[in-house]
DNA sequence: CACTTTCTGTTGCTTTTGCAACAAACGGAG
DNA sequence: CTCCGTTTGTTGCAAAAGCAACAGAAAGTG
């Protein structure tokens, strides 16, 4: 089982007092059953404990939008409880099987009398999440407020490749991911790809790509 | 003098002891001067206690780009502080002569041996404040999102509509800051916004917004 | 009030995008 | 190897968007 990074720092062997101290309930969901609607309260921070959920958001037309996909030691909620808004406008829905653990945000944020160790642990590791998901979104948000496919792509991978430190690196995206992430239409972005690429821009094959011409 | 809303629910009168306690320092700076530079570390918080700052972020080609436009009360670099990342991509300069309040994340987020009673509410602060953060963009990406400029403009009319619990509202933007924020031409908002109107989807004079035939 | 600057809407033109549909390449499963 | 589903690249076409330039309206400014 994968560690959340909610426990990060914490003894695994306080494990059991911890989750009995937060008032942690174990619950288990069945293959496409709801976890959370939009509108529900959210006063917990779901931790999934095996298992995927989708995050979901749901269109003024109606039409369902996948905004991602959670994995074993992955947070959900935690946005709603932190801000103190109380409703979320995501729906959950289990994309497998899975088991979630709930715990109230209130115990978790308050350090309680027994002045358990793990606390500020806690504390410190959720603010960490919370702020890492921030610039994540930040950084994703610099992306696609370009407003051309090519500046999309190019801001994108020169991102990569800062991560890399290199000008040559591996994708983790499919195509057909990397057109959802950037926000743009797949025959676009692949019509983009090849333009670039015959005008010595960037070279690729398969995931790996190029930049060319420094600069 | 406007309150940051990470001191919010401490009392004034501690103030004095907490900023002490904190290790928080003043600083002045004139306009256009250079308070943080994209690349520098950020192991502090930085609360704008008077003045404005921009939040620049440098482009591949060098295109500065204005993130955001900070005043009295907000905070910066409490992100990058919280997550660890410890280095900035983005910069900050000063709008105008501004003082600016430093925080050490590591004094604010560590309950002291005086167990001083902000302390904890200065955390829960801190984690409210990112976490609205993170919805806030979660908002925006939800628009930005859409490929369209029509499919923009509504989303964003409709996530108005219903802040304001009405199909009738003000919205705060200039044609121009609109355009900036749903990242598409001012003209093509222009154009959209008047076929969407003679198409008797919406209607609008100067700020003033209506939904028509509902859904 | 006259003058200037900013904001908003409009339009012509070119390029880019979305969409749909198809073909080639790839990657298992049997 | 063959078959089949999936991924990727390609293309024509219509619609949308970007760009630039201009004009009228609105909002300061002296």
């Amino acid at each position: 089982m994968k560690i959340s990074e909610l426990f990060s720092g914490i003894d695994q062997n306080d494990y059991g007092t911890m989750i009995t101290c937060l008032g942690g309930v174990e619950k288990k969901y069945s293959k496409d059953s709801y976890i959370l609607m939009a509108g529900d309260t959210v006063d917990y921070v779901g931790v999934i404990l095996s298992g995927k959920v989708k995050i979901i958001k749901e269109d003024f037309f109606g039409t369902r939008n996948i905004i991602a996909e959670l994995g074993e030691g992955d947070l959900f909620g935690e946005a709603y409880a932190c801000a103190g808004v109380g409703i979320s406008n995501e729906t959950v829905q289990a994309s497998s099987d899975c088991s979630i653990m709930m715990i109230k945000f209130k115990k978790l944020i308050t350090t309680c009398s027994n002045t358990c160790a793990f606390h500020s642990a806690l504390i410190a590791n959720m603010l960490k999440i919370v702020a890492k998901k921030n610039i994540d979104m930040s950084d994703k948000m610099e992306i696609i407020s370009k407003r051309t496919t090519r500046d999309k792509i190019m801001t994108y991978l020169m991102n990569e490749a800062e991560k890399n430190h290199s000008d040559q690196f591996e994708i983790s995206f499919s195509r057909n991911e990397l057109a959802d992430y950037l926000c743009v239409e797949r025959s676009a972005m692949s019509r983009e790809l090849g333009k670039m690429q015959r005008e010595g821009l960037i070279h690729y094959h398969k995931n790996h790509f190029s930049l060319l011409e420094a600069q």
